[in-house]
DNA sequence: CCGGGTAACATTTTT
DNA sequence: TGTTACCCGG
């Protein structure tokens, strides 16, 4: 067995991480270092040495994007597709497996995934039922909360009663929503985790199963992992899997929604004898890039310590642009894009969120730069894509209730909100469905006349079509529906671009049914609807378009470009203010910083805004405090017509100032009026240096001459 | 049932 | 300030 081609092209770390025979491996992999390629020659080493079987290996990443990714690659490593092997995202195996176990996961057969729109439209409505004052208990955090509690493992019953009027309001609405859930089998995001975890708690031979079968584990982008799928991955491995993690806890960006970095520190304690693969050597950025991004995150604290090198030269410094306010900001990048050579597809614009790029839009379209916005919604979440999906979802199960809600008089077919909420009532005191209400109220003609044959109408168009395209396949079920639905017509009728663009969505949702029976091999409709609600549906498709990226900086973790320009890096901003002022969300930002910047392999452009206005009022908002982070040798200020030395207030690096203070960023300290805090961050030098410290009750500027500061 | 008026809102996002 | 969701009048 020639497995030279897999070792060869690897540098040593790699090719020690690839190689390991170690149980427990610990992969830390910095920006551009290679990680995929670890991976993806990790597994096929292992198949092709005879240490694995393909079907004994499992791979798990957070995006579909991301496992598809890998798939194809390991495909074209092993010059033969991975069979049996299990390649896919926490959510989209978990689905798989309660789908096999449906029965010991006590879920209908046909259960449904609740998406995000879904699970808040149901949420709503059950703060209505319980009366409770929707200001109060917003929808919206309720849904937060359920989710919250998920991630972490617990459900209603877990929770101890709570002595708080809010949060036993929140239990409620949880509990309620548990049972509403259960009732209509249907299962949220985070419900697939938490089903799949408790599967192999409750069914210890079903997990045996799993446990024998999969001997060697994989993870991608492990500092993103949250504390149920890490209780789900343990379980999985038990005693004897082999584990290999691959992560970097410097770019993890999504503690606000549950990952817990922590979980990298915990590795090492909680699974015995793991080996440490640090990779640090960068193949994407050039050096002046590299070593801005190391000095950026090197004020972080509690890393785990890596730092990238590159056999790269030095190249381009960083430019920095001040600009007077967001349109010149644009106007800036805009015209300097106009001026590259480079391809459109190689450049990217990105941003902490997405309102600024409004802004930056305009300023393209007047200089005629195509461009293409990422995130936004998602091709599945598009209002007349579900309204479709909801009718499919209804020839799988005319008991699912959300979806017929949706469809009912989609397009209008003359049944009211007063029908629906009598409907409503009617299942719920009958304990039945709606469809089944919908019948007795037909049949028993419990509403007006003309509300009854609308009803009428409406179940025989359903019966209609299911029964109609019985000997058809996926997507031409799909065309059928849109069309006798009168969908197609009801968007045709919408006057201006946002009509046409839904009638194309609705068109494209066919030839997406026809490539899923393709790919998939599958023209199962109970697929296809799950698949769609576990996928974005690759957001735009059209790559072959030359269009320069605009991408919120989240959205821009996995990528690459030769040329970035990081817009707004301004106080308040980015770091944005709702998380500066929390150590722990600061370290996020600034990781978030460290992301954006190692995007970039040749040029990397930073600019500012001196005035922004946002939401209505003018701000005047300092320049980011991570620029300042940045060495000076690397960053040279640009003017329009003129190159201008940088301002005085950049000439000392934060490290600079505090290194003769005797404090250190990130440090906690005590002060005698305001007690325990921890430094942020400082400005100035010699006397005028300050430093701004985050208290318990509150973040204060204090002069480090005056402040009794005293380390702690 | 539509469409106008207005009040509330405005990090980051995948599944 | 720009968007959006929701309410009410025609």
């Amino acid at each position: 067995m020639d497995i030279s081609r897999l070792i060869d092209p690897l540098n040593e770390p790699q090719r020690q991480a690839v190689c390991t025979d170690s149980q427990h491996t610990l992969v830390l992999a910095g920006a551009g270092s290679g990680k995929t390629r670890v991976l993806t020659h990790r597994i096929a080493y292992l198949v092709e040495t005879g240490q694995a079987s393909s079907f004994g290996v499992l791979a798990v990443t957070f995006t579909n994007k991301a496992a598809k990714e890998m798939r194809s690659r390991i495909e074209s490593l092993m010059m033969q597709p991975p069979k049996g092997m299990w390649v896919g995202t926490f959510h989209s195996l978990a689905h798989r497996l309660l789908k096999t176990h449906y029965v010991e996961a006590k879920l209908p057969e046909q259960f449904q995934v609740l998406d995000s729109d879904d699970q808040l439209r149901l949420v709503k409505r059950i703060v209505k039922d319980l009366n409770l004052d929707d200001t109060k208990w917003q929808p919206k955090s309720a849904q937060w909360f359920i989710n919250g509690q998920k991630d972490e493992g617990k459900r209603f019953k877990h929770i101890p009663p709570s002595s708080d009027f809010h949060e036993q309001g929140m239990l409620k609405i949880y509990e309620q929503y548990e049972l509403i859930c259960q009732q209509t089998g249907v299962v949220d995001f985070a419900e697939l985790l938490l089903r799949a975890h408790e599967l192999w708690l409750n069914n210890p031979e079903v997990l045996k199963h799993y446990q024998e079968r999969f001997r060697h584990v994989l993870v991608d982008e492990y500092q993103d992992i949250n504390s149920i799928q890490y209780a789900w991955l343990r379980v999985l491995c038990g005693e004897n899997a082999n584990l290999m993690v691959v992560g970097d806890d410097d770019q993890s960006i999504y503690g606000w929604r549950g990952a817990k970095v922590e979980n990298i520190l915990r590795f090492s304690e909680d699974f015995p004898k793991v080996e440490t693969v640090k990779l640090e050597q960068n193949y994407r950025s050039s050096g002046h890039i590299l070593k801005a991004a190391n000095a950026v995150i090197d004020n972080n604290s509690g890393r785990l310590g890596k730092e990238l090198w590159t056999d790269d030269e030095d190249g381009e410094t960083i430019r920095l642009y001040a600009a007077y306010n967001e349109h010149d900001e644009a106007r800036f990048i805009a015209d300097d894009i106009d001026g590259q050579s480079d391809e459109f597809n190689e450049m990217a614009i990105l941003y902490r969120s997405n309102a600024q790029s409004r802004v930056i839009e305009e300023h393209l379209i007047r200089m005629s730069i195509p461009y293409r916005i990422f995130g936004g919604h998602r091709f599945y979440d598009r209002l007349e894509i579900k309204n479709a999906m909801c009718y499919l979802r209804m020839m799988l199960n005319r008991h699912d209730d959300t979806a017929m809600e949706r469809i009912i008089n989609l397009p209008v077919r003359g049944i009211g909100n007063k029908s629906i909420d009598t409907m409503r009532i009617f299942a719920r005191d009958q304990g039945i469905s709606f469809w089944q209400a919908a019948s007795q109220i037909v049949e028993h003609k419990i509403l007006p006349n003309r509300a009854c044959s609308a009803i009428e109408g409406f179940l025989t168009l359903i019966n209609d079509i299911d029964s109609q395209s019985d000997e058809m396949n996926l997507a031409e079920i799909t065309d059928f529906i849109i069309k006798q639905s009168n969908l197609i017509a009801h968007h045709q009728k919408e006057k201006g671009e946002k009509g046409r663009t839904r009638v194309e969505n609705l068109k494209e949702l066919v030839s997406a049914a026809a490539s899923f029976i393709n790919e998939s091999d599958n023209s199962d409709l109970s697929e296809f609807v799950s698949q769609a609600s576990l996928d974005a549906g690759d957001n735009q498709a059209d790559t072959h378009e030359q269009a320069v990226s605009l991408m919120t900086l989240h959205s821009a973790k996995g990528l690459e470009f030769d040329r970035v320009y990081l817009a707004g890096l301004e106080e308040q901003l980015f770091p944005h203010k709702m998380s500066m002022d929390d150590p722990d969300g600061l370290q996020e930002e600034r990781r978030l910083c460290y992301v954006g910047i190692t995007r970039a392999r040749k040029h990397l452009c930073i600019s500012y805004a001196e005035s922004r206005r946002l939401y209505g009022n003018e701000q005047f908002n300092a320049s980011s405090r991570f620029i300042r982070e940045i060495p000076n040798e690397h960053l040279q200020e640009i003017r329009l017509n003129s190159q201008v030395s940088r301002p005085v207030m950049f000439t000392e690096t934060p490290k600079e100032i505090m290194s003769d203070s005797g404090f250190q960023l990130g440090q906690d300290v005590n002060h005698p009026v305001f007690g325990r805090g921890v430094i942020l961050s400082c400005e100035g030098i010699g006397t005028n240096a300050r430093v701004e410290v985050q208290f318990i009750e509150s973040t204060k500027w204090l002069m480090l001459q005056f402040a009794k500061l005293e380390a702690v």
